[in-house]
DNA sequence: CCCATGTCCCAAAGCGCTTTGGATAGCGGC
DNA sequence: GCCGCTATCCAAAGCGCTTTGGGACATGGG
């Protein structure tokens, strides 16, 4: 069934070294030689086995994404599907494996030395950083290659990322409703400790501060980016006695909460109530058409996966190559969402 | 760094022979030989490595998934990652790796014969299938292991898969409603050659001819789940000459769709409209509360995720085990989205 | 006292590949 | 005709583990 390089070479009358070399590209083989060798090769569907080729060259063609489970909030957060799938292509186009590990938050740091002593990757992308997240120190120390979906706050030493200008978009969507003449502008965050959502707050009390308008934490909410979460968040909000004529949503599901809050005050998006969120792009959550329903600033988080990954390919192909870092901006996209402040 | 097993025999003045097998449980080992060995592999944190380990086994000690991604719909199945972070923890406890390729759709199968050629990995999960899905047939010849998360409908050989019972999930939530008294049900399937959106419409046509229901090909849709697919059937269906009162959709997602057409509207959901939708119980998507917002066919695919891995854990390591199959039922739990026919 | 029987350990081969260090042969230059 | 190259090929070691096939020693029955 499966052909082996013995074989192969066996057939060809040749030694496993000399297919070997023609294989691998190395000069010191016949032009007429490695002709027939690759031609053999491909007529019986030879593949080099993965384990027996890395254990030889020390290199696992290989890399992980760990991505850790709460036990306390169950959440798989549902930008993993498409970040993972861009970066899947880029692995797979260049030969490597993509190896994913679940596992329970507590046991993060063991996974990542599990995965270093079992030598069974060459590098590993980390998602969702926190404000301040261990992992970076743990893999510097374990000399593991790898690049970080997002940025982390308080880290001595220099590290590898690639980010989206979280601070700015979010600076730019509130500076677009106080042009709007809105006042009263609330942030539907993500949860507090995730790096993202203070970077967006930053550029929200920015935005707010180069308007004049000070910010009032009752407009403020952190939270896991489910659809009640902006439902709740909408109809106790109104219920304020300033009420707020704008929101800030951190995604697109976040944002759809919201809009059916709106829906069941019987109020207008973009007329009573302006809407801008963050829009990961996301294949089943399309925000699209001449005029979008929403207002957002756009970011395809598909196309970071393919960046990082080729980022992450570069770091531990080249070890000198020194921390490599991306910040992507996002698109403030004006959709149906947004419109002047009105009473 | 990191440590081997010649390297942890010599530091206790013994035989890699000893040590492998004091480490992997076998006999022939002095109980105190034995304990000092553990306690040192502890110390030093030995983990054996992966690949030397599985080249000397034959053992990949590894599952693979293969996503397809079409190039002309780029839809990345939302409910994909549940289920991989269900399976992924399975593997996760028994030792299994989880080795995850995105290739184009027309790959697919190509991706299947690289993996076995390379001896990659030990079994693979077939998502998605089609009514008359090829993988079966190309997965038996190949004689690697794999589990089928849904069912194919046409293979004359037996097969393991892990299923919902969809065709009775939209069976019962179809009939709840004609109990109601709806006569006119649209159904907002997925995409026709899907085998579950098969089923689902099987079922629903069953639950029709029981309450001597005609069915109208023009309550019937097939198409991407997404949300704007939901809104677009809820606005379009609403002004045919004879309007659906009742919907089943295919996920939270086209119902999120479907509830915004009625919010457009101005109709109110469970009083002039009614909606079933089947609920994939994805964590942020919830549709919880004493009174869930939608009345819902529900199954987890994150528990599908573990059910499927434990049974194709067992599938690659008793061979004899035979085709495994599991029919999971959904629940029918009753939300506030519907109410007997309004008018 | 001898041999059979365990018990406990080890040397060495092998998994399928890469890579080092030659070996062989052909070639032109002197 | 010999030398030094260069062009081609190969044998063998090694990657880190498992596993086969003993070997050494103690024990106990006859």
């Amino acid at each position: 069934m499966t052909v082996t390089l013995k074989q192969l070479a066996a057939s060809l009358g040749l030694s496993p070294t000399t297919v070997s070399r023609a294989l691998n590209g190395f000069p010191e083989v016949n032009a007429a030689t490695r002709k027939r060798i690759l031609q053999a090769a491909a007529e019986v569907e030879y593949r080099p086995n993965t384990r027996a080729k890395s254990l030889a060259t020390g290199r696992a063609q290989a890399i992980g994404h760990v991505i850790p489970v709460s036990t306390s909030h169950e959440i798989v957060n549902p930008i993993f599907a498409d970040f993972i799938a861009g970066a899947g292509e880029t692995y797979s186009s260049a030969g490597y494996e993509m190896i994913l590990r679940i596992v329970p938050d507590a046991e993060e740091a063991r996974a990542y030395r599990d995965l270093v002593a079992r030598g069974a990757v060459d590098g590993v992308m980390v998602h969702a950083p926190l404000r301040h997240d261990p992992r970076v120190a743990l893999l510097t120390e374990l000399g593991l290659p790898f690049l970080v979906h997002g940025r982390t706050s308080d880290v001595a030493r220099p590290y590898s990322w690639l980010d989206i200008n979280n601070q700015r978009a979010f600076r730019r969507a509130t500076q677009f409703l106080t042009e709007f003449g809105h006042r009263r502008i609330a942030l539907i965050n993500g949860l507090e400790n995730m790096d993202f959502a203070q970077r967006r707050r930053n550029g929200y009390l920015e935005a707010l501060r180069d308007a004049a308008i000070s910010p009032d934490e009752a407009l403020i909410r952190n939270g896991e980016m489910t659809e009640p979460y902006g439902y709740r968040a909408m109809t106790e909000m109104v219920q304020l006695p300033d009420p707020p004529t704008a929101f800030l949503a951190s995604s697109m599901i976040v944002a759809y909460g919201l809009r059916r809050g709106l829906a069941d005050l019987g109020l207008r998006m973009g007329r009573d109530v302006s809407i801008i969120t963050h829009d990961d792009d996301l294949s089943y959550l399309p925000n699209q058409g001449d005029v979008p329903v929403f207002t957002t600033t756009k970011s395809s988080v598909r196309e970071a996966g393919r960046r990082a990954a080729k980022m992450l390919l570069k770091l531990v192909e080249s070890p000198g190559a020194g921390p490599l870092t991306q910040l992507m901006e996002a698109a403030l996209v004006v959709g149906a969402s947004t419109g002047p402040v009105h009473r």
